[in-house]
DNA sequence: TAATCATGCAACTAATATTGTTGCATGATT
DNA sequence: AATCATGCAACAATATTAGTTGCATGATTA
């Protein structure tokens, strides 16, 4: 099953960006990521809907924060990005008038909706102005990165 | 994010084999969840190899219990199954020696584990036994399904 | 005003993982 | 010997996400 890393990478684009003085352009941040501009826009896009960050066009334009870190959860930036489907586990759906279908579903459904409940409880205490004391914490020595955003 | 629903499908079968006499063929049980032989044959040999069911060649052959439901938890089926990724979301390895993309995967990672115990030991308390009367409780009127497995 | 830079958007292509299929071998029952 | 059923491996189909290309639009700079 494949992942989606769409919130860790947001995440740690937005911590950087509040680092940077500055727009950081579509394509800087593509390539801190591996990937292209378009997709950067694109996963962005809903950040932006959100208000959490504003993007501007032209000359010295791109992805510039439009809150404080401090204001801004991982479940705020989780539902930014569509709430996707946290389990890779699903329902079967075959069947759907068979009782024991729908015990089985029912009972695999109670658990993990406790189990989402909590996570994402968790993710609306979090931070991203903690992630970036955090990081702070953990800055040893001066991490050598791919691009060229100051770490101080 | 697609959903791997193997869980689901084979504690559907399992608690249907226990009501059923005899063996099950994997042609039965692939009409009953819509798909065919051999991909219950693979799915199910996790199950075999775990020691939760027998498979026997030959006329009269098929998928058998081979220890009773009571004995048996959701937690043993998903660990028979090779225990899948339970998450589909995922953290993000570009960059490991940036210690900001360190803080947002630790937090992540973090709040995954916390949610994913809770989840496996849910899976660990409930038996299919528990399953089966479950669905007893379910069984207003016999619902008809699409295969002639008995509801009674 | 013209050139450049950057986002916005839509359509298309590529990569990937899972599922489903086919074919043949093996063992059990009748 | 014929039939039934699993075991296994290789192959094809499917679906979903990621990535790409192309063009339009707006902002800045000269
Ligand atoms: S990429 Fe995160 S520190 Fe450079
Ligand atoms: S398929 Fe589950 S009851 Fe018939």
């Amino acid at each position: 099953m494949r992942h989606d890393t769409r919130l860790s990478r947001m995440l740690h684009v937005l911590v950087h960006m509040d680092r940077h003085e500055g727009a950081a352009t579509s394509e800087t941040i593509a390539a801190m990521l591996g990937t292209n501009a378009v997709v950067v826009r694109r996963t962005m896009a809903g950040l932006r809907d959100q208000g959490y960050v504003r993007s501007e066009k032209g000359h010295g334009g791109g992805w510039i924060l439009a809150r404080p870190l401090r204001d801004i959860t991982l479940l705020d930036i989780h539902n930014a990005l569509g709430a996707p489907q946290l389990f890779s586990i699903g329902l079967a759906g075959d069947n759907p008038n068979c009782v024991i279908e729908q015990a089985v579903n029912a009972s695999l459904a109670g658990a993990m909706h406790e189990a989402e409940a909590i996570l994402l409880a968790k993710f609306g205490k979090v931070t991203l102005a903690g992630l970036a004391e955090e990081s702070s914490k953990r800055w040893a020595k001066p991490a050598h990165c791919s691009l060229e955003m100051e770490h101080s």
